[in-house]
RNA sequence: GGCCAGAUAGCUCAGUUGGUAGAGCAGAGGACUGAAAAUCCUCGUGUCGGCGGUUCGAUUCCGUCUCUGGCCA
């Protein structure tokens, strides 16, 4: 196993601050690779409304991950992983410096911190057990994980729906409690056995006020760039439902529902762009807890901190090269 | 101009048989091991439109004024 870590540059942060935008004025000039991780941007044909870069953006600089798998398809961390780790493993072979780009902080740190060994998700148990919950409802869930692995029930609330199933899931699968994998993960930053020099690059806010303008626009500007389009074409899919995971992030869940008659257009407007402000809040919270340690802060204003990222990944570069 | 209905948290509204009030949404903070742009937890003092009156006490009852809808002229 090599002994020296190879080198693997993020650069992350919440929604709409010019993640991409500033990996793609670095990547154009450098030994870059650059990697999505963004959890919408990896389905085909959610373009318009994930902020994907352009057909022409892409051609001049791409990105592994995006694109990978049809809307109807259920994307996680897990797969995330796999992926990621093989394209890292790639770039290092011929020698490229691997950067991932995108804000689903959970995707990074499953990645770099690393997951227990687990089973993957299972469509048929999930499948017993949502319709069980439809009918009796998550605390009814919960009661039955309680029963089969008070331990893990007792660290999750009842109304948790996504992490009750999870380990109800793994309880069924394996016959053990889901706490039993749980190693609290590894110490050092390592993927595939692989020591990573980490550089984590954060873009946030100097001002929320400001990103909450800016989010707001960026959705207005969707929609003249033919996003309510975008999803009509989506809603011909035949298999391709509102409860597909893809059909359930911000902005599409919006505009389906306004769609189907079920919001008017202002309240889809309105309730997109407060999805979005939450979901940027929710990145920074992340943020602020994931490797405080080691990331590089860069407050955001009006413009694109181009100088200030180059200053960045030269320094990088010089000490990983 | 007349009649009616409203005016309560940033927004939409509930409520107090008179003892100064609470939901949803928005907002803030947090959690997170294969749904993560998901999911979940915590956080509610606001001249109860203004001014008078009745009352021990009025956001609640009465009067009046202002404003907003609706109907009639």
């Amino acid at each position: 196993m090599p002994v020296n870590p190879r080198p693997l540059l993020v650069i992350t942060g919440p929604t709409g601050i010019g993640k991409t935008k500033l990996a793609m004025a670095l990547g154009s000039e450098s030994p870059l690779r650059l990697i999505s991780a963004d959890s919408v941007m990896v389905y085909q044909h959610l373009d318009i409304g994930s902020a994907k870069p352009t057909v022409e953006e892409l051609a001049k600089c791409p990105h592994d991950l995006i694109d990978l798998v049809p809307p109807e398809h259920a994307f996680d961390a897990g797969q995330f992983v796999t992926h990621a780790a093989m394209m890292i493993q790639s770039t290092w072979d011929h020698g490229q410096v691997p950067c991932l780009v995108g804000g689903t902080i959970m995707y990074i740190k499953s990645l770099i911190d690393g997951l227990d060994t687990m089973p993957a998700a299972d469509p048929v148990i999930r499948e017993k057990i949502r319709s069980k919950a439809e009918s009796e409802g998550w605390p009814a869930i919960h009661a039955w994980l309680k029963e089969l692995d008070p331990e893990s029930a007792d660290l999750i609330h009842p109304n948790h729906s996504s992490r009750i199933e999870r380990a109800l899931e793994v309880r069924l699968l394996t016959g053990e409690s889901i706490c039993s994998f749980w190693s609290g993960g590894q110490a050092d930053p390592s993927i595939g056995g692989q020591a990573v020099d980490l550089s984590v690059l954060a873009l946030v806010p100097s001002d929320r006020e400001q990103l909450k303008d800016r989010l707001n626009r960026r959705f207005d500007s969707m929609l003249g760039r033919g996003f309510e389009a975008e999803v009509e074409m989506l809603r011909q899919r035949p298999t391709l439902t509102q409860d597909c995971l893809s059909m359930r992030s911000v902005g599409y869940r919006q505009m389906w529902q306004y769609l189907d008659g079920d919001l008017s257009e202002n309240e889809m407007k309105d309730q997109a762009k407060a999805a979005t402000r939450q979901l940027a809040k929710r990145q920074l919270t992340w943020l602020r807890s994931w490797r405080t340690d080691t990331n590089t802060l860069i407050e955001v204003s009006n413009s694109l901190p181009v100088e200030k990222g180059k200053v960045w990944l030269s320094g990088v570069l010089d000490r990983v090269l």
